[in-house]
DNA sequence: ATCATGACCATCC
DNA sequence: AGGATGGCCATGA
């Protein structure tokens, strides 16, 4: 079962429309805690597990990097997906991030 | 309560 | 550019 923690992150990691990034650390500061951007990713891990569906490909850190792709199956299936949502993905990390990333403390 | 872990972040070298 | 270090914090054993 989820705990209330990781319920904060799959709800906004679902918000995150298509075409657009976030970052572990923007997150883990929208839920408050800041500094917890680390269980963000670790939460992510989880997400394959949670029953709806969490775009977890649309998490990147804060260089916009796909930190967490190796933890897809296969790995590529992440950069597939954003190119698949009109993501830019070059070299494991995502062109123009400034211009596809959203912020959840901006938009919520 | 303590220890170890981690899909991070910032800094230093 | 790339590796190492410390910090920060939730989770589980």
């Amino acid at each position: 079962m989820e705990t209330n923690f990781y319920e904060q992150v799959y709800a906004l990691v679902r918000l995150i429309p298509e075409g657009r990034v976030s970052s572990y650390g923007a997150i883990a500061r929208a839920l408050g805690a800041g500094k917890a951007s680390r269980m963000v990713g670790y939460a992510m891990r989880y997400a394959g597990l949670a029953q709806a569906p969490v775009p977890a490909h649309r998490v990147v850190n804060s260089s916009g990097l796909l930190t967490g792709k190796f933890h897809f199956s296969p790995p590529e299936q992440m950069a597939e997906l954003l190119a698949a949502e009109g993501v830019v993905v070059e070299n494991d990390k995502v062109r123009h991030f400034k211009q596809v990333f959203w912020d959840p403390l901006k938009e919520i």
